[in-house]
DNA sequence: CAATTTACATTACGGTTGTAATGTGAAACG
DNA sequence: CGTTTCACATTACAACCGTAATGTAAATTG
């Protein structure tokens, strides 16, 4: 039944709220350690006492170190597609639209500690094929979230027939670009996130119709 | 000295000829656990006995994993340098040396199971600051060398200011492709490799120093 | 309010890890 | 050819690792 109602001081928690509480904070704790410490770093018994509980409560809630890292994997991602960013609407003008969402993505999704403890876990879980093919679906479906998120801000993507290819090469390049910060901040990044703009506005152009050799006339 | 000629059967082997030997072969060795068997997979024991020597032969060489692992990274990038890709001639037509850059780069160096192995080097080791520091050196030496090649191949490139900024993004978006071939290969690969190829030739093309739409042009 | 279930803590343990220490036979040296 | 050096093998070990088993107090149930 619903918690009875006490005094002042309530001492009791619902066991469903306890769980939860625990279970997040270990989920969250893990996070932290592995980017402190990486994926090795992250053992049980260091993840549980930097949650403030016993490796007891983790087998509870997790019974295993790679369930428990699947969640933290579930956790970042879920975090990506329903978080953080907000995307500019597609009735502004293109630039203003383009700038908006590269780096909207870029300091969301891409640059965050948070994107690379999700590949730490990759990495530290390609032992096990069943455990990369769960982790491969779940990147599979944040990976199209963000995708149709892209398609509705750019309307004029549509009229080409590579629209998917280009949106996933740009994807594809912001992977790299934060991939590279797992060795430090590099100073780079600001101007390739500039050419990554550039290359979405000029996307967004009327479609390329011919070869890329002698295409358009270019004011200059 | 050089060794003394003996008849027949060459039993005996110079020392420095040995060493060499069970050397690379530890190295090698490791690259291929590290593929099948991830980082952690890669403990001094399974290589060794991969390698088909004593645990005592990688201690003697190598003294500790982590030394072991840099000469990894530093055997696969070296590999990348002065590897098996064959760059096109800079007279060549633009649309043939783009794409013989962009695939032969792919095949050569981000595509190879050895691309995956140095990144899980890169996060194995990513907790000691010192082999941070170590492997983004060598990272950056090796980048370096095939953006310095990349120029040569596209010598009008070098009338643009941005020029290196356009490799770069180039790289890093063969970089976010690369990795994400640990989960499997992908079918959308090649469309993201015509994609480049495209972008690179629109790249060498003159000077896009005007944009149909209004451009903050930011001069830094 | 007993009975039961849940959420953790505690303890225990076999297996593996990286590395230090030592041994040994072949190669290099003078 | 005796001595030394070098390349590796062998053995040993303390420090973890992840997890199974069990205990316990609080929450829920009837």
């Amino acid at each position: 039944m619903t918690p009875r109602i006490f005094p002042d001081k309530v001492v009791r928690r619902t066991q469903a709220d306890r769980s939860e509480t625990t279970r997040h904070q270990l989920i969250s704790a893990t996070i932290d350690v592995v980017r402190e410490r990486s994926f090795h770093g992250a053992s049980v018994a260091e993840v549980s006492k930097s949650a403030g509980v016993t490796p007891g409560a983790f087998q509870h809630h997790f019974g295993s170190k790679a369930e428990l890292m699947m969640e933290v994997v579930e956790e970042i991602l879920r975090g990506d597609e329903i978080g953080t960013m907000r995307w500019p609407d597609s009735t502004r003008p293109l630039p203003e639209r383009a700038r908006a969402t590269i780096e909207g993505l870029w300091h969301a999704v891409y640059e965050p500690d948070r994107f690379l403890v999700a590949w730490q876990v990759y990495f530290g879980c390609a032992t096990d094929p069943v455990l990369l093919e769960r982790m491969q679906q779940m990147r599979s479906t944040a990976g199209k979230l963000i995708a149709d998120r892209f398609m509705d801000t750019f309307p004029e993507l549509a009229r080409r027939a590579d629209a998917q290819t280009q949106v996933s090469l740009i994807l594809s390049a912001l992977r790299g670009l934060g991939l590279i910060r797992m060795f430090g901040d590099n100073p780079q990044a600001a101007g390739q996130l500039e050419a990554l703009i550039d290359l979405l506005v000029e996307r967004c152009q009327p479609p390329s119709s011919g070869i890329p050799f002698l295409r358009k006339k270019r004011l200059s």
